[in-house]
DNA sequence: TTCAATGCAAATTTTTTGCAAAGTC
DNA sequence: GACTTTGCAAAAAATTTGCATTGAA
C-alpha cells in the first residue's frame, strides 16, 4: 500500500512540524529530496544530489536531519545490504527488494502487508521484510 | 522451522564440503563458533572470542572465511541495523527480532514462515524479516 | 613445487563527534 | 541574547586490499 497522495511541495513543513521537528531550510530539503526520489537513498546519494543545487549544505548536516527524522518516525531507516543504509520518506509497511545485479531497491506492495505471529511478551516497533535476488529487467 | 538436529562436531566438516569448502581449521572454526553460539554475532564477536582459543587467527581471516561462507550459502548475513553485519548459519527461513534496548538478535519460529507474494519477472534469492521492538525482558 | 590461504598494515567507506561560527526566535 | 543548528576537520568503526609469508596437495 503505497502513502497516497505524496505530500506536495508545501505540505512537507507542516508534516515536520506535526512530528516535531522543527522545518528549517535544510531540513526540509532533505525531506523533499526524499518523497521526490522514492529509490531508497544512501546518506551520500542524498549528500551529493542536494549539494548540486544548496552549495551550502555538508555531510554532517545530511547526516543530523536524516538521524533526527528517524527518531521523529518521518523517515524509515532501511538495512538491507552491507555498508548502506538507505532511508525511505515512505513510512507506511512495505516490502523492499533488492536487485544484486544492478543495485536498486524497489518497493513491492504486497497487499496485505505480511503477517507475522511474534511470541508474547515481544514489543514489535517496526517490522521489515527485505528481499534480494534479481529484478526483471536483470532476470 | 529451526534447522534440526544442529551438526554435530565433527560434521561440519562435511558440511562444508558438500557446499564446496575446503575445510581448512580457520574455516572450520569459525562455522563451528556459528554453530555453537546462534546469537547472530558480528565479525568482530567472532574474532574477539576465537583469538582467545586460536591465537593465529586474524581479522582479516574472520571476514574472509565469512565472505566464503556466504557466498557458498553455508551461512547467511543479517542486515538489521545501522554498521553491524551479523552472521547465522541457521540458513532456514526464520524471523529475528532485534531489541533496540540490549541489542540482542533473537530468532522467532513463526510457523509457517510468512508468505509474500512477489510481482510477475523478479527472482527471488533471500527473503529476511526483521523486527525491531522490545524483548519480554527489557519490556 | 605450485597454488591457495593467511596475517599484517594501510587504505577505504560510512557515520559520529568536538567545537567554533552562523542562524533562529 | 539565549539556544539551536551547521560545517569543518578529526575520530571512530567496519570492512577490504596489497603484498609478503606460510601452508596444503
Amino acid at each position: 500500500m503505497v502513502q497516497m497522495p505524496f505530500l506536495t511541495p508545501g505540505d512537507e513543513r507542516r508534516h515536520l512540524v506535526e512530528h516535531g521537528v522543527r522545518p528549517l531550510n535544510h531540513r526540509v530539503a532533505v525531506y523533499r529530496y526524499l518523497l521526490d526520489h522514492p529509490t531508497h537513498p544512501t546518506a551520500d546519494d542524498i549528500y551529493g544530489d542536494l549539494k548540486k543545487h544548496m552549495a551550502s549544505i555538508s555531510r554532517t548536516t545530511v547526516y543530523n536531519v536524516l538521524n533526527l527524522l528517524c527518531d521523529h518516525d518521518v523517515v524509515k531507516r532501511i538495512a538491507i545490504e552491507k555498508n548502506e543504509m538507505r532511508y525511505d520518506a515512505n513510512t507506511v509497511n512495505h516490502l523492499h527488494f533488492k536487485c544484486t545485479d544492478c543495485g536498486r531497491v524497489f518497493d513491492l506492495h504486497d497487499d496485505p502487508f505480511p503477517v507475522v505471529s511474534i511470541p508474547e511478551g515481544f514489543v514489535v516497533q517496526d517490522v521489515q521484510v527485505n528481499i534480494t535476488g534479481l529484478c526483471p529487467g536483470c532476470a
